[in-house]
DNA sequence: AAACGATTGACACCTGCCTGACAACTTCCA
DNA sequence: TGGAAGTTGTCAGGCAGGTGTCAATCGTTT
């Protein structure tokens, strides 16, 4: 999953100890240094939380976060203040902020206020948006309980299985190319080999039935990729 | 749909505001302005969520909250606090709110986290129906002992386990994600990690009669979180 | 002080994911 | 039609990261 954390700080030594913790912590990350450059950076990055300092040059953290809300953007955002900054403006007033935390800061007490406000914006799409049970011929996938039903069988499917249905569910009948399929499943960033794909088709012709020869569902079409039938 | 929210404020004007903010946006209200009301309120109105101000006559906001969770009510709760009180602590923790909001507060942020609270909400578990004895696999749940009885077995629960027990049941069969789990049982702010869960699933686990490895109940999801079976 | 629940770090264990190897297959061209 | 080249199916082993569990600590209540 792309967890990318956009840090808007102009002063260096913090923005290179933010980005150090937050790499050991698994996240990628962003940086830039003016207030007037975030806006674009947002766009560029789709980070999945801001981390954002309240004095920068070119526009106040305040400003940048009120731009932001006013653009519907609904990523949480961290606000970085120094010591004694009077920070209720900002938290539960028009501004929008989620949080914020007080330089200078434990990192324990970052990566706990992080990982909360991560923890309640509703991410993962693709479990929201489609947690709708669907057939595959004789098998019903139910998202919501990541099991296949064939007759009397039931077979738990794991994460990458489970999404990896889903494209092929919400694309039926389209031949889909391992390149796509990658990308779309595994995320844009991923440099592995192609075995990994076969490798959860194997599996998943597996409880849908299928065998690798003449696969009634999960077809493959040679040198381009698969296609959903049924 | 009944979408009735509560408004448990002495301040008339606000409770005015409040009503009319939430009228034009669809909902029912119902208003007491002493905190030793809201309980047969509650019970009167069965409301989708409350709005709950911490300065109240009769019962103090923290004492209603205490009063209403120690009864097993599962609706959302909205804390309203005058500025500069620090509510971090007593929020998610033994009180079991799970938002609030700061005087004065911006109509936006208000419903807002209204709404948010409202999604995560599994709307179902009203006061009577939450205090109702349950059955996982051979064991009976009884919430208004707090106990677990399986066969001549019985072991007491704690407030976090039964509440994490009952969330599990109202979601029987579904996968829930830690963090959606965090959030239902542990509350919005809570800033803890997820191995606090992981310690409470291994006491259920071991009062139901599970083992870690192959547990016919509470069942692990790897990397998604845990789901009910049987 | 003692008891209790909640929380967290430490560590062992386990799972799913990934990859290399090789067999089987498809395509295409001579 | 035969075979070469490239593609895919399958197996088995290794690894990173997720999970189970214990035990120490902290804060609260009795």
């Amino acid at each position: 999953m792309k967890t990318l954390i956009l840090i808007v700080e102009d002063d260096a030594h913090i923005a290179l100890g933010l980005e150090e913790i937050l790499k050991t912590e698994g996240f990628q990350t962003a940086t830039c240094r003016r207030g007037d450059e975030a806006s674009s950076a947002v766009q560029k990055h789709q980070p999945v939380l801001i981390i954002l300092d309240v004095m920068l040059p070119g526009l106040s953290g305040f400003d940048v976060c009120k731009q932001l809300r006013s653009k519907q953007l609904m990523t949480p955002i961290l606000m970085l203040t120094a010591k004694g900054q009077e920070m209720d403006k900002v938290i539960g007033l028009e501004l929008g902020a989620d949080d914020y935390v007080t330089k200078p800061f434990g990192v324990r007490e970052l990566l706990a206020r992080i990982h909360a406000l991560l923890r309640r914006s509703p991410r993962m799409p693709q479990m929201a948006t489609a947690s709708e049970p669907f057939r595959i011929g004789e098998a019903t996938i139910d998202p919501q309980r990541f099991q296949l039903k064939r007759g009397r069988e039931i077979s738990d499917l794991t994460a990458r299985e489970l999404k990896l249905l889903q494209v092929f569910h919400a694309h039926r009948g389209e031949v889909l190319s391992r390149d796509r399929l990658l990308n779309e499943v595994w995320g844009i960033k991923y440099l592995g080999t192609t075995r990994t794909l076969d490798q959860v088709i194997v599996q998943l012709r597996r409880k849908l039935g299928d065998t690798g020869i003449d696969p009634r569902h999960l077809v493959t079409v040679h040198a381009v990729g698969y296609k959903l039938t049924g």
